[in-house]
This record gives structure tokens, sequence and C-alpha cells, in this order.
DNA sequence: AACTTCCGCAACCGCATACCT
DNA sequence: GAGGTATGCGGTTGCGGAAGT
């Protein structure tokens, strides 16, 4: 595969060096010394290893041409440092690193390497990816943008405790999946908030199944649950003095945003199913009244996010059921 | 089975900063 | 201090495989 995408990365990627005001010489220059671009071989990759143990790092221009390779000492570095360091680590982010990352992009933005530094074994790159691809993927599906504060609530007050509370949410899977076919059958157009609360559930939750929970990031969840502790998804419900219909909305994104997870161990999904049972209790029980934030603004984005999720065109219900 | 679309990730680029002479 | 070179960083690109039709 290499010889030909590195044929095809040279007229894409390699075709912006082109574009330098001396280009001529550049490519000139190129020639002379076949400079390579591309994937790398494992050929190139044995070489690069072994002329680094042999070595050590560093002076990367002039390692690249020591060790015989046709490739810049930016390439190199970069080759060495995200892919074959013995450190590096690769696979999945654990629910850890998640929420770790979560919480230190709120703190300090796109310093990858910062919060790479953060995360033992993580390369800038690869934390990079991860938040282009699946974190802001979720932003948009939230229709918002993920530097906002709004998508900064939500990670902190829906993705975080839903990263944290992952085992609970694997054990009401079936439960909440069968109670919102349920309410699906008997829903009537009087239900939509309700609907629309639970279709918010299924955003914040089914929706990032795909990415966000690996069967390895469970093991994980118990040492999370520290860091956020009493940060619940139920915090942020709006639980309004409407009735009843208002507050099957709350459990049912209680229920539902448990999302869809692999099951744990029966002892244990029953002990973290009645302390979550006994809290949404507590809080039904606490109704009719709006649930209190610390915090005025999030209160705020809550109520918004609850009034938008019916006003924005988020997903179409049909499409909520057809995830279920 | 063939084709298209989508998505994840490795590798690239340009720019900024640090370091050296 | 100026100029040149090396390194580090963040944004972007495009390949290849998976998923969907």
């Amino acid at each position: 595969m290499a010889a030909s995408s590195q044929r095809s990365r040279c007229g894409g990627a390699g075709g912006a060096v082109e574009q330098d005001e001396d280009h001529g010489e550049h490519r000139q220059e190129e020639e002379q010394h076949e400079l390579r671009r591309g994937p790398w071989t494992v050929d190139e990759d044995l070489t690069l290893v072994n002329y680094i143990a042999d070595h050590g790092e560093g002076r990367w221009n002039s390692l690249a041409r020591a060790a015989g390779l046709k490739r810049t000492g930016k390439s190199c570095r970069l080759r060495w440092l995200n892919y074959l360091r013995p450190d590096v680590k690769r696979g999945n982010f654990t629910a850890d690193e998640q929420l770790l990352i979560l919480d230190l992009h709120t703190r300090w933005g796109n310093r990858w390497s910062k919060i790479a530094q953060h995360l033992p074994g993580r390369t800038d790159n690869e934390i990079k990816n991860y938040w282009r691809t699946r974190v802001q993927k979720h932003a948009k599906q939230l229709n918002c943008d993920a530097n906002s504060k709004r998508f900064k609530d939500a990670m902190r007050y829906l993705w975080m405790p839903h990263l944290v509370d992952t085992d609970a949410h694997r054990a009401r899977l079936l439960h909440a999946t069968a109670a919102a076919a349920a309410h699906h059958h008997h829903s009537s157009s009087a239900d939509l908030h309700a609907a629309a609360l639970s279709a918010a559930a299924v955003l914040t939750s089914s929706s990032s199944a795909d990415s966000f929970a690996t069967a390895e990031s469970y093991d994980d969840g118990a040492g999370a649950a520290g860091l956020y502790a009493g940060v619940h998804a139920g915090d942020m419900l709006v639980v309004d003095g409407a009735g009843a219909g208002d507050c099957w909305a709350a459990a049912a994104v209680q229920e539902t945003s448990q999302g869809m997870w692999p099951s744990p161990p029966e002892d244990q999904q029953q002990q973290q199913h009645q302390s979550a049972a006994a809290a949404r209790h507590q809080q039904l029980a606490d109704g009719g009244h709006h649930h209190q934030f610390q915090d005025a603004e999030l209160s705020g984005w809550v109520q918004g996010f609850s009034e938008g999720i019916i006003t924005e065109n988020f997903w179409a219900l049909e499409d909520i059921w057809k995830i279920q």
C-alpha cells in the first residue's frame, strides 16, 4: 500500500510545498535526495527504531541522513513520537482518559500537547484526532460549537457523568429501551415534551455509543467516578411544576440516558440500579420545583437546552425510535 | 456483488518559538 | 542583536477500510 499511496500523497498534501515561492528549487532538492513521503514502510520503521536505539533521539535532520532514511527530520520525529516510541499507548481511550481530555480541554482549549502531557503514552496527535472525529461530531449533533460554553456545559453535566456512570448505564439499557418503546406506543402529541426530552437523552447517550464506550473503557469507570462524584445525568433536568408529564420526562431522561452499554455483573447491576433509583425518587419527590443549580448560567443553559430540544429540530422523533 | 458514502487516523503543512553561531 | 537552523505545535489533508445502499 505504501508505494502507491505515497505517489498520490505527493500530489496531495505534498502539492502544497510546490506552491512555496521557491517551489522549483525545493522540488529539485527533493528529487536530488529522493525524499519520501506518505506512509512509512516496515523497513523504514525498523531502520529508525534501530538507529534511535543505538544513537538516541534528537537532531532529527542529521539523524534521518545518518540512518539512511530518505525522509525529512520532521517526518522521522513525527513517526517516532506518534508511533514508534516504546511507551506510546495505542487503542481506544479509557473512560478515565476521555474524562480527562474533556476536563482538560475545557481548561486549556486546543492545547493538545499540554493535554497530552497529562495522558501518559498518548500523543497530541491522537488526542487531537479523537477530539475532532468524536467530540466534534457530538457537538454537531447538539447543534452547537465544540468550543461554546453551551457545549462545554453539556460535556460537564451530561457527558462526564454519563461516562462515570457507565456501569449503571449498562444495567438499565434493556429497561430503558422497553420503557421508551412502550411509551412510544401510547404517546400522543400531548406527550411531545416528554418524548423530546427522551430524544435529548438519546442524543447524549446512544449517539455516543459508537465511539465513547469501548469494552475496555468500562473497567476504568470506577476510578473516574471519584473525579466527578456528585455530578449526575439527572442534574440537567428541569423538573417543572407542570405535573406528571414532566416527571415522566425527567424519569425518561434519567433512564434512557443510560444508553447502550454492555451489562455488568448481576450484583453490581442491582446495587447501582438501586442507588440510582433512590436518587431519582428523591428528585421526583422534590418535584414541582425547578432543579436548583449552583451555577445560575448553567441553569439558564439547561432551560434553554430543554426548550431547544423542542424548537430546534435536533432529530426527528422517527429517527430516535429507529435508533431505539 | 458492486458501488457509494462516511469516518478514523497517519502524515503532512505552515507558523511560532527555542536554540545556536 | 541578527540570521540561520532545529524543534514543537496546531490545523488540514486524503487514504483506506467500514458501513450503508
